[in-house]
DNA sequence: CGGCCGTCTAAGGATC
DNA sequence: GATCCTTAGACGGCCG
C-alpha cells in the first residue's frame, strides 16, 4: 500500500488509476471494512468491561462500602508517591499565601 | 466508630458485631483489597484494549487510509439509530405541545 | 390557568374546548415561546460566564499558578471542614485496612 | 522551592529573585486571591443564573406547561443546527471514503 | 507544547 | 425517600 488512497490530498483531480479504481470496489474496501469492524468489536469488549467494574462497585456499595473514598484510593495506588506529596505541597503553599 | 468500613447510613440491621467489627485486619479488608484489586485488573484490560484499538489505527494510517475520517465513520455508524428515535421523539413532543 | 393544559393527563379524547383551541394558537403558545426564550437567553448567559471563567484560568496559568491546585482550593473553600475531614478520616480507615 | 507560586516548568526567563520571592505574601499572593475570587464571583453569578432557570419552570410548571417536554424542545433546538451540519459531514465522508 | 477529544466523576432531576 | 439516569464539569491522553 504504498499510495495514499484516502489521504486528503490525494487524486481529487479526478486522475483515478485503474489501481485504486479498483481498490475502492474491492481490496481497500475490504480492508477499511476490516479496520472499522474490528476497531467497533474491541470498543464493544472495552464497554463490557466498564460495565463489569460498575457491577463490582455496586456490589462493593451494597457491601457497605463508601465508592466514592474507594475510587480515590485506586486513583491514589496509580499516581507516583512523588506525585501525591507534590501537589499537597503546592496546595499548602498556596493555602499560606492566601493566609488559609 | 466501630464499623468503620461503613458508610454513615449502615446499621440497616444492626448486626455491626465483632465479626465486622475485627474486619478491618481481617474479612472486611480481604473484601476491600479483592474489590479494588478486581477493578484494577479490570482497567488494565480496558487499557489493553485502548492500546489494541490504537494499534488498528496506527496499521489503518499506514495502509494509507485517513484516521480522522474513520473515526468519524465510526462514530456516526453509532449515533445513527438513537438520531433516528430523536426524530421521533421530536415529532412525538411538538404533536404533545400542540395538544394535539 | 386552571387549566393543566399540557399536562399529559389532559384532554386526550379529544374534547379540546373552544377556550384551548383558542390558546394554542394564541396566549398559551405565546406564553410557552417566552418561557423557551427565557430560558434560552439565561443559558446563553451561564454558558459566557463559564468563559470568563475559562478565561481567568488560562490567564492563572499563563501567570504560573498550577491551575489543579487552584481548582482544589475552591474547592475547599465551598466544603464544610467537616466533610473534608470525615473523608479523610474515611480515606484513611481503608488505607490502614489494605495496609497501605 | 523559592518560587512556591510557579509549577514545575517555570524559570522561563531565571527571573525569579526577591520580587517574586517576596510575593507569597505580597503581590503574588494577591494575584493568586484576586484570581481565586473573581472565579468564586463568577461561579456565584452562574448558580444565580441557574436559580432564574428553575424559577422559570416553576412557573411553567404552575401554568400548566409539562416542564419535561420543554427541557425535551430546548434541547432539541440546540441540536438542530449541528445535525444538519452532521449530515453534510457525513454526506462528505462517505463521498472521500469512496474516492469521489 | 497547546488545543482538542474522549472518558470519567459528581450533581440534579425523574421515576417508582 | 431512594435509586437510577441524564447532564455538566473536570481530567488525562492524543494529535497537530
Amino acid at each position: 500500500m504504498l499510495d495514499g488512497q484516502f489521504q486528503e490530498d490525494s487524486d481529487e483531480d479526478g486522475a483515478v488509476d485503474t489501481r485504486t479504481d479498483a481498490a475502492v470496489g474491492g481490496i481497500a474496501a475490504d480492508r477499511l471494512r476490516s479496520i472499522i469492524e474490528r476497531v467497533e468489536r474491541l470498543e464493544e469488549e472495552r464497554k463490557a468491561l466498564a460495565g463489569d467494574i460498575k457491577d463490582i462497585f455496586t456490589e462493593a456499595k451494597s457491601a457497605g462500602f463508601d465508592v466514592k473514598v474507594i475510587r480515590q484510593i485506586i486513583r491514589l495506588r496509580k499516581l507516583e508517591p512523588s506525585e501525591v506529596e507534590e501537589q499537597e505541597t503546592l496546595l499548602d503553599i498556596y493555602r499560606r499565601a492566601l493566609g488559609i
